[in-house]
DNA sequence: AACCCCGCCAACCGCGTAGAG
DNA sequence: CCTCTACGCGGTTGGCGGGGT
């Protein structure tokens, strides 16, 4: 019941995301937030005044003041101008590729290894296993899994593995999982080599005591199905935690490069309130876009010198 | 050079559930 | 207590790019 309508039974854009609406999104969510998400579509495309396509009247309020049509009570989704997505892949979108927080790149030995660990501890209960590791996302985490560490630990699948290699030449097949990383998405630029666990500590030793007391204990509370709420409810603060925590930021560069350029009144001028886009404190760590794009500016354009395609960030 | 195959990863789909009314 | 809405999660898919033939 409830269940939210796929994107294209609304006549929404589906598929990958241009830089335009990345910017749309992130404009908004800085300024805004992202507390509700079903909304932020339209409300995206408001603050944005692209008014040459106002929303129809039936759609422009659903999202906030309930349904009037009886036939899109269930299925609205905000249709603007600005950003014709629902909020579901918006959040997606923000969560798994534009979040500011999110580490680029390889997996290091050392993420494997607590993944590895954690999976035994947790299952396939992804966030809680991404709270583990700051700067990961559970669809990149749960990506490597089935892609790397799945064979790596299944000896039949391993062995056909390593034989399908054999057949291959060894070095393109190593260069081929070392470097290949994303360049064939819409910046094309991101990782280059593996980033550094922000903080190995945290992420490999205690987190697994921490997990294995929190996450696995509300799994048992709960039996194995239907757990995951809560436990991942329990994990999550200290996901925001770590993030808040965290000493690097690594942002596409590509992303901000676009943004870069793109002329910020643009973008309605948009009062960056240091409004908390992340669930942080408003303006104790600055939140707000003018920050991101200082700090790119600041320290972007050394992706060649740098080992980690990632930036070192000044410390927020 | 062209085609094929495979791996990777971003995005989608659908279910479960919390919370509001 | 029931219904409905919205969110979050895990599983799955589809497209792209690189390497092999």
């Amino acid at each position: 019941m409830g269940r939210a309508p796929c994107c294209e039974k609304m006549g929404l854009k589906r598929g990958p995301w241009t830089p335009e609406e990345d910017k749309i999104l992130v404009a908004h969510i800085h300024s805004h937030g992202h507390s509700n998400w079903r909304a932020l579509p339209k409300q995206a495309g408001e603050s944005l005044r692209l008014t040459n396509a106002s929303p129809p009247s039936s759609l422009s309020r659903r999202g906030v003041q309930g349904a009037q049509d009886p036939s899109l009570t269930s299925v609205f989704c905000a249709v603007f101008a600005g950003l014709l997505r629902c909020g579901k892949s918006c959040r997606l979108r923000w969560i798994n590729y534009l979040r500011p927080d999110i580490k680029r790149g390889n997996f290091t030995d050392e993420e494997e290894q607590s993944i590895i660990q954690l999976h035994q501890l947790l299952g396939n209960r992804w966030s809680a296993i991404a709270a583990r590791l700051p700067g990961r996302t559970d669809n990149e985490i749960k990506n490597v899994w089935h892609t790397h560490l799945k064979k790596r630990l299944d000896p039949s699948a391993q062995e056909q593995h390593q034989e399908a290699k054999k057949r291959k030449k060894p070095a393109a097949a190593a260069r081929k999982r070392e470097g290949k990383v994303k360049m064939r998405k819409l910046d094309a630029l991101t990782a280059k080599a593996a980033p550094v666990l922000s903080s190995p500590e945290r992420s490999v030793s205690s987190t697994l005591t921490e997990s294995t007391s929190t996450a696995s204990a509300a799994a048992e509370q709960h039996g194995n199905s239907g757990s995951s709420a809560s436990a991942s409810a329990s994990v999550k603060e200290e996901c925001f935690t770590s993030s808040e925590e965290s000493e690097e930021f690594q942002i596409d560069e590509s992303f901000w490069s676009e943004t870069l350029s793109m002329p910020l009144d643009d973008i309605n001028d948009v009062c960056m309130e240091p409004h908390d886009a992340f669930g942080k404190p408003a303006g104790a760590d600055g939140g707000d876009m003018d920050y991101w794009l200082k700090v790119f500016m600041e320290g972007g354009g050394d992706d060649d010198d740098n080992n980690d395609g990632a930036l070192d960030l000044p410390q927020v």
